[in-house]
DNA sequence: AGCACGCCGACT
DNA sequence: GTCGGCGTGCTC
């Protein structure tokens, strides 16, 4: 190395320090900024990357600067836009910025020499000549587009010529050609020679995307992103992305960092789900980030869903997003028509009703015509605890504050939050009493009701298919059980909210929830907004064939069918469902009216945890109200113990986003001596931040 | 998180 | 005498 002058280097330094900001190093000056280099850390060698050359060393900082040891120079240095977008979350999600840096790039990155890194790079290109020079199949032209299309893709255009980078809400039902718009939009930015990028909430849900856009793009460079692919697998899609080669990247919520020098497009499928917010770590929003990289990168974002998130829609009111509709099924295909069961009416069987006659009947129509039905619950196992009727008895975990959930098929009692796991006892281990009953019903149990109910034709008992997070454990698993319901060898597909996302079934007419009710009195205040998309998104499995659309029917079996929601559902109207739960939002004060951080404590002990954040409470007394944040007490979370750890969280809120990261940059900092000062059994475990919760 | 330093019990 | 238990503290 000629000379050295000070480098900020972010190296992934622990998430408890109070280290969030680069570190200084000694090293060559003309390293530009997103180069990847080798430092030294305490008694350790780590991978980091050049943030700022040329900086003055920290007054004040006494400590001797460590020199830097090699730089990745094969590798062309991150954008500097890719840099922006990591500070930004590192920033707004209140963790290091070298944390956040080094946790979204491909792992293997980190563990090869600059002459490794080198190679696969040289291998990438030739591959990608290769693939260039072999005979490819033609593309797919573009089916015939629908008035709708048209209209939208026109509108598209237009906003994509005058805005820089619009955002721009895609609300299309189920059905109604949503994934022509996102490829016609793609063809258009790789014409203008950009990249795009496509973000689907799940790994399960890659692959017919990714067939849909190689059957279009033949001969296109297209990449997957997700945490499925192998380690190499990972390190060739983010390396063809980042060095320019492909011009397509499909992927999860991870893959809003993928780095793509000449991004235009930034497509989020489903962009209510649940899945784009990431639940440890850094706990960013996949959809949220999308945006702000849009603005960003000059690149249009297009946030496509038939229920969008209550964010997306209110700023969609505002003006702030460009709203485009596509309102009906392609072809005209009729919405499965909307069946609520009132299961105040229904004879009352013991241990509650399960499937009501009228559903019964309903199911064993559609096996005698040669249909398909899906029926839907969302609880794996079969039984969620078991009880003893003489001492009063419940399966407890003996670990966490929740119910050990009966499945039968190993005769196992197991705890879906620690995963603690025991054989069923025969008999009632306080009491001796040896008849213990399940309570309540999962998966396995309603596959075991309908397959004694329901009949084919000539006698034999229908074909069941169950399909939820045990049934797909199994590698292909999942493929496999798919398979057999495409090729027409089940009658009835029974599972979990699993199946009730983007496969496209051909053959399924009637689509069954049999005990939605729960959430509608949820404390969670998005429980009425999650299950409102999750039926309509069920509901949007039956009928895809548009011969089959006009009797196709959804069915729900409720005991308040007098509920707003409902009625809503019913009228496949989203729009009057988004403006009765905004005004509630509204009156209550909550997103998107309010913004929510919230501050979580794990420890030993409930009184631990409650200890830390009335510390942390009293530290910001004096100035979160000047600053315009509110703090509520920590309350127990909704399970409150997980594997003997005790976990307390403290609600803020705040009518200005500005306000809460201002609030939070200066208030968090402090917590970590907060952390140190505690001794013991009063010792914290663990504690952080959650910006824009989920649920609270 | 790693990784080492540091200060007390059972072993070749 | 020392091998190693994991409490405590640091990382430019």
């Amino acid at each position: 190395m000629s000379e050295s002058t000070s480098l900020r280097v972010a190296v992934d330094t622990p998430a408890h320090t109070a280290i969030s900001e680069p570190l200084t190093y000694l090293g060559d000056p003309a390293l530009p900024a997103g180069t990847l280099v080798r430092v030294p850390l305490g008694r350790r060698e780590v991978t980091g990357i050049v943030w700022s050359a040329g900086d003055a060393p920290e007054p004040g900082a006494a400590v001797e600067l460590k020199q830097v040891l090699h730089a990745l120079t094969s590798l062309p240095p991150l954008p500097q836009r890719w840099l922006e977008l990591v500070a930004f979350t590192a920033a707004y999600y209140q963790r290091g910025t070298g944390e956040v840096a080094l946790s979204v790039l491909p792992p293997e990155l980190r563990k090869l020499d600059d002459a490794q890194v080198r190679q696969r790079i040289a291998r990438l290109h030739k591959a990608r000549a290769a693939a260039l020079a072999a005979p490819h199949a033609a593309a797919h032209t573009a089916p015939p587009l629908s008035e709708a299309q048209q209209r939208v893709l026109g509108e598209l255009a237009q906003a994509t010529s005058q805005a820089a980078a619009p955002t721009v809400l895609l609300h299309g039902i189920t059905g109604s050609g949503k994934t022509e718009i996102y490829l016609q939009a793609a063809a258009e930015a790789l014409a203008a020679g950009r990249q795009a990028l496509v973000l689907v909430p799940e790994i399960n849900l890659t692959p017919q995307l990714e067939a849909r856009f190689a059957e279009r793009f033949a001969g296109r460079h297209i990449v997957s992103m997700h945490s499925a692919l192998t380690p190499a697998q990972r390190l060739r899609s983010w390396l063809a992305a980042h060095l320019g080669l492909a011009d397509l990247v499909l992927g999860t919520r991870l893959a809003v960092f993928a780095s793509m020098p000449r991004l235009g497009l930034i497509v989020v499928d489903e962009e209510h789900d649940p899945s784009y917010k990431q639940q440890e770590g850094a706990r960013y929003s996949a959809r949220d980030l999308a945006i702000y990289r849009g603005k960003l990168e000059g690149a249009t974002v297009l946030l496509g869903s038939a229920t969008p998130s209550l964010e997306t829609w209110q700023r969609a009111q505002e003006g702030r997003y460009l709203r485009l509709s596509l309102p009906a099924r392609i072809g005209d295909g009729a919405l499965p028509r909307v069946r609520l069961v009132d299961m105040n009416q229904q004879p009352r069987v013991k241990g509650g009703a399960v499937i009501s006659p009228p559903l019964l009947d309903a199911l064993n129509q559609r096996i005698a015509c040669g249909d398909q039905s899906l029926v839907f619950l969302n609880r794996r196992g079969y039984a969620p605890v078991l009880h003893c009727g003489d001492c009063g008895w419940k399966s407890a975990c003996a670990h966490c504050s929740a119910w050990r959930v009966f499945h039968k098929l190993d005769r196992t009692l197991r705890c879906h939050h620690c995963g603690y796991t025991e054989r069923v006892p025969k008999a009632c281990p306080d009491c001796g009493n040896l008849d213990i009953a399940p309570m309540g019903r999962g998966t396995e149990r309603l596959e075991e009701q309908l397959a004694e109910l329901l009949k084919r034709p000539d006698g034999t008992p229908a074909r069941i298919a169950r399909i939820d997070a045990d049934s797909t454990r199994a590698k292909g698993a999942l493929e496999a059980q798919l398979g057999a319901v495409h090729a027409g060898d089940v009658d009835v597909l029974v599972g979990t909210q699993m199946i009730t996302k983007g496969h496209d079934f051909r053959r399924i007419t009637l689509v069954a929830a049999v005990n939605p009710d729960a959430s509608l009195f949820s404390s969670d205040f998005r429980a009425p907004e999650r299950l409102f998309a999750l039926l309509m998104q069920a509901g949007g499995r039956a009928g895809r064939d548009a011969a089959q659309a006009a009797r196709s029917e959804m069915w729900v079996q409720t005991w308040h069918p007098q509920h707003a929601l409902y009625a809503a559902l019913r009228g496949h109207d989203f729009d009057a469902f988004a403006a009765t739960q905004l005004e509630e939002r509204r009156m209550a004060g909550l997103p998107p009216f309010a913004h929510l951080a919230l501050l979580r404590a794990e420890a030993k002990t409930a009184e631990a945890a409650r200890g830390f954040l009335q510390a942390a409470s009293r530290l910001a007394e004096a100035d979160a109200g000047a600053a315009g944040v509110t703090l509520y007490q920590p309350v127990p979370t909704p399970i409150a113990r997980v594997a003997d750890v005790e976990r307390m969280q403290m609600l803020l809120e705040s009518p200005s986003r500005q306000s809460m990261q201002h609030f939070l940059a200066w208030w968090l900092p402090q917590l970590h001596h907060e952390r140190h000062a505690r001794t013991g059994d009063q010792r914290i475990l663990r504690w952080a931040v959650d910006v824009d919760p989920l649920a609270i």
